[in-house]
Formats: C-alpha cells, sequence, structure tokens
DNA sequence: TTGAAAGCGCTAACAA
DNA sequence: TTGTTAGCGCTTTCAA
C-alpha cells in the first residue's frame, strides 16, 4: 500500500480510503490510486486490516461437519457457503469424525485465526471449552447436535418426531413387528431416533421388544449383519425402521442378498442419493440438510451483526418420501 | 500477550518464546507463562504473528471446488484435508459451479487472507491472472484440469485411456453400435472422454456414426432424454458409454423407464455411491478423488516447503469397476 | 538467559 | 479534501 501510495504521489490514508471505498476523495486522486493499485498488482491485506480494524472482523467463519465427505455435511457446508458468499465472508472447514478431541483442536485452529463465527456439528458432548471464546463475542451456532454444558444458538432436525412419523406409517400398514436399527447411541440425535420408535409404538399400543431392537449399528457392514440377524430369529420383523443413512444402506444389502426385499418392509431416516432407482425403491424419512446450512449460517450472521438476543433452537422439520419399499404389506407368518 | 507478560512478570519478548517453543527460556519462568496464559486464556492471533513473522506463512491454504457437496468434489476435499490437518493447516474451500468469475472471486478472497498454497479445480479455461501471485509466491496446484496460459503443477485422472478402457470392454463383448454421452463440450476432461471414445473405436477399426454421440447432456434430464431418444432411433445403440456421473445415472433411469436395463449394455466414467446395489448394478470406470486429493496436497506443501523443481503432471489412474451392466451381450437385431 | 526497541500493513483519530 | 501520527499483536534484531 505504501507503494501504491508513493507511485500515485498520495498519502498512505488517501489508498486507504480509495480501497475501501470511502468518500472524501477527488475523483483525479481516485483514479490516480486505481492506476497505480492495478500497475502494482495490489492486493489488500486482510490480516493486517483486521489486526487495525475497530470492529475486529475477519470476514472469515469455521464450519466443523461430521465429515466434509459426507453427503449430509457438505449439503450444509453449501448451504452456509451460500449465505456467506452474499456477504463476502470466507469460510473454513474441518471434519471432526465422531472425535471430541479433533473438535476441540480444529476450534483453536479457527479461533486463532479469529474467525467471527463458528458453525458446528459437534462431536464432543461437552462445550464448556467455548465459554471464554463465546465471552470474546464469537459467535457459535451448533447444527444437528445440541451443545452440552453450553448455552448457544442450535439448529435441529425433527428427530424423534421424524421417527415417529416413519414408525406409524409402518404400523398403519398393519405391521405389528417392526425392528429398529441405529447408529451408536452416544450420539444425541441416534438417541433421538430411538426415543421416536419407542414413542410410536407406545402410542399405538405395542410393546417393545428388545430383540426388535439393534443400535449401535454404525456401519453398513454391522447394520448388514444385524439384519441378516434379525430376520433369521423365530419371531422375526415384518417391517424395518432403519435410522441412518449407511444404516439403510446395510439393511438394503442385507434384504437383497436374502432375497426378501419384496417382502419386509423398509423405512429408513435420512434421504440418500439414487434410493429412488433401487428395487424396491426406499421409502424415507428426509432431513433438510440445505435448509438447516441455511438456517445456521443467517443465525449466525444476525449474531455477527450484533443480535444479542436470546439464544434459539431452529427445528428443522423433516419430510416422509414415499417410494415403494415402507408400502410392503406384512407377511403372513405361515404356520409351521 | 501483553497481559500474560504483565502477570507473569516477564517481558513480552519472554511471552512469545514459551508459546513458540524456542529454548533459551528458564523452567521456572517458562512455567510461569503457561500458568499465566491458562489463567487469562490466551490465545496467539494468528494475524498478527503472520504480519511480522519472515516466512510469512499463514498456515492456512484455499480450496476450490467444483462444488463441496458434489461427491467427487469432497472426496478430494477430504484427501486434502487429511495431509493439511497433519501439518496444523486449516483450509478455506469453496464453490465454483463451473463459473469462471467465480473463480477469481475465490481467488481473491483467499489470496487477501495470504493463503500459503491454492488447490484448484478450475472453471475457467485462462488462468494468466495467477502470474503476479505465482510470483509472489503462492503455491499454486491445479486438479482434475489443467490450467491454461500458466504453467503450474496438476494432478490429473487419465480420462482418455480410462474411456478407452471402458470402451474397449464393450467392443470386447461383441458390441459394434456403442452410444457416448457426455457432459459439456467445453469441459476439459468431457473432451479428453470424448477423444477417448474415439480412439477406442479407431483402434478396433470402427467408423463413428455421430447419430451415437450426444454430448452436452450435462444433467440427468438431458441425459434421460438423449438416451430415450437414441434408443427410439432405427439403428439403436446396444450399448452405451456415459461419461460422467450424473449422466450415468440419467441412462440409468431411460433404460428403466424403457424396460431395456437388462438389454443395453452400459459402461460410466465414474463410479457413484450404490452403484453396485442397482438393477443390474453399473459396471464403471472409476477414479480416484482420494488419490488425487492426496496427491496434490502433496506437491502443494512440497512448493510451499520451497521445492523449486519444474512443474510436475501426476496422472492418477483409473480402474474399471466389472459390476454386470458393462457385461450385457449385443442384442440381435430382429430383422422386420 | 532475558529484554528493549523497531516495525510488519493497515486503519482510527485527529489535524490541517 | 488530504495528510500525519499512533498503534493493533506479534516477531525480529540487537543489546545486556
Amino acid at each position: 500500500m505504501r507503494d501504491v501510495a508513493a507511485r500515485a504521489g498520495v498519502s498512505l490514508k488517501t489508498v486507504s480510503r480509495v480501497v475501501n471505498g470511502e468518500t472524501g476523495v477527488s475523483d483525479l486522486l481516485a483514479e490516480k490510486v486505481r492506476a497505480a493499485a492495478e500497475e502494482l498488482n495490489f492486493q489488500l491485506n486482510a490480516g493486517a486490516r483486521n489486526l487495525r480494524r475497530s470492529d475486529g472482523r475477519t470476514g472469515t467463519i469455521g464450519l466443523l461437519l461430521e465429515n466434509v465427505a459426507n453427503p449430509f455435511s457438505s449439503a450444509v457446508h453449501r448451504a452456509v457457503e451460500d449465505v456467506a458468499r452474499r456477504r463476502g465472508v470466507a469460510v473454513l472447514a474441518g471434519s471432526l469424525d465422531e472425535t471430541p478431541q479433533r473438535e476441540r483442536e480444529l476450534v483453536a485452529t479457527f479461533t486463532s485465526r479469529r474467525v467471527d463465527g463458528l458453525v458446528l456439528m459437534p462431536a464432543g458432548a461437552d462445550h464448556a471449552y467455548l465459554v471464554p471464546e463465546q465471552r470474546a463475542g464469537t459467535a457459535l451456532v451448533f447444527v444437528d447436535r445440541a451443545p452440552g454444558r453450553l448455552e448457544a444458538d442450535v439448529v435441529l432436525t425433527n428427530n424423534r418426531e421424524g421417527t415417529t412419523l416413519g414408525v406409524a406409517h409402518l404400523l398403519d400398514r398393519g405391521h405389528e413387528r417392526i425392528g429398529f436399527l441405529g447408529d451408536l447411541a452416544r450420539i444425541a440425535t441416534a438417541t433421538e431416533r430411538y426415543d421416536g420408535y419407542i414413542e410410536a409404538l407406545r402410542a399405538a399400543g405395542r410393546l417393545v421388544s428388545a430383540d426388535l431392537v439393534a443400535r449401535d449399528s454404525a456401519t453398513v457392514e454391522a447394520a448388514d449383519a444385524a439384519t441378516t440377524d434379525m430376520l433369521s430369529r423365530p419371531d422375526a420383523p415384518t417391517a424395518l425402521f432403519t435410522a441412518q443413512n449407511l444404516v439403510t444402506i446395510g439393511a438394503v444389502k442385507a434384504l437383497r442378498r436374502l432375497g426378501r426385499q419384496h417382502e419386509v418392509a423398509l423405512v429408513g431416516f435420512d434421504d440418500f442419493l439414487l434410493g429412488d432407482l433401487l428395487d424396491p425403491p426406499v421409502t424415507v424419512v428426509a432431513q433438510d440438510p440445505d435448509a438447516i446450512g441455511r438456517v445456521a449460517a443467517e443465525q449466525l450472521f444476525r449474531r455477527i451483526d450484533g443480535d444479542t438476543g436470546p439464544f434459539t433452537v431452529q427445528v428443522v422439520p423433516t419430510r416422509l418420501i414415499v417410494r415403494g419399499s415402507g408400502e410392503i404389506p406384512p407377511l403372513r407368518q405361515v404356520a409351521s
């Protein structure tokens, strides 16, 4: 910037004014400055500006996701990016892989770069460590999972209600024995979905049978095995509710291998690419990652802009997408 | 940092030494400093450090992708992140949506934050605008597509050879009329894949028939329509090569709707989630986004670490994954 | 082993 | 309308 000033024959401050689009610079000088900046390929140093500025804004936010490569996380990412882009804000992103320690490391990496705010899909359960950061003015919005030991804005999926919706759909079609396959029980959303399953059964006056429940089936392979196992039992379920993406895929694989995909009903939580092209097409309770990301980013920027209202909990609704697998009627038990 | 110094009763410089792990500080003082830093929740300001440091490193890199939410891009993202994480480097990411203007905007957003390097999956064809940036010492690695009017390191997929492999696979099974459905011709990789198709036919002594080629079918809908159209012609192909992800899905949909998915052979370029669960499972020429991202990031850090060797072109091989759809034999034309 | 002083590139506050 | 000075939080340089 000094070089630009020298070349344009003006003071540093004048260059600063032109670069920042401030008023009160004559057209003549402004033009000279612009020409000099162009010739020297001048680019404002955002770090230096931030150091001196009174508002202390870096125009950068941090985004902590389960895994930048997973479809749900990356859809949230894209939605956050779109909101940030409109304001010229850059997005630092990182993956946590359900590792609380990684969460703390990434938060430190981002806050040391003085991000204006953080959108977190948290891996840990205790966020008290963020209190000083929050007090220092960093905006914090949690997505998909609520913070622990910390008050902050949250944007959540309707996990319990969505599951209830899906399970009720199966009950309505006459299924009496509905199996539940879920993600790791230590993950809050997994527990909420399990609660939804229980609630739907209770509401219909059904008993919950322990041998129809397989929680902690976190991978495709585990879900495949659990499904195979559950269906081989004497009192096998006539329908399955799979509470997560990979779990659904594992169940589809197992049903396919057993040749029972047109016999056992299936409703999955969370939509996935090509679910409509499978045979039968998979009925799902779809989340809306796009809305989650957008709502979270908008809340974040509201805080960054100075909103000091009470913390909010925003719930993004799920939607039942009927495609076929969830509408298979119960198989009549053959008397043996 | 000044506060920490005051509280520990030492000079600024001593705190700096401790925080940076420099040697030559007595254990006593170092401990005092650490205690004070802890009490005050001290966190080093990365921006201020960068402003003063001689090497000018920010410990941040920029990553420009086609779209952070698309499976190929996000897999590259994850691989880059993993390499960066090992060095404590943060990653700024953004989507270009095939828009050259957006590419320039994002580059500016990132370079004004003084990233140490940039990994680009470019949208534009002219990268001369990056010359000053490159001269200023920003490391530049292109992925998936080569730069235009600029010399830089590149990591590419074996597009032409991969396509040749897939088309030869169909020729080997006796197909004489093989349709080609491709992405926008202005995208370099799309053209390379088309060239591979031509080359495979030529190598087998076949003629290229214009009515078997539909380039510019960039969306699922366009590919669906093109497939439907092509298969309704008198001299319809007995096999299809689809040169991109969404194009493959469009073709699958069309074949399914026509009820000909077990009749017309299909080989797609680029693998996709659940391709193995479709009926028939889809044979593909798979790229390796993981390797692409890893190799690119490693090259980037080599440059950041001062490697001044000649620019490199690294080609990541593709792999034919045989699943069923590509092994359907040619349908005998019924004499009418 | 420790510290004082200068200055990175920029903007705030004030002066001309 | 334009410019001068100080200082953001840190590291470098040099001195003690």
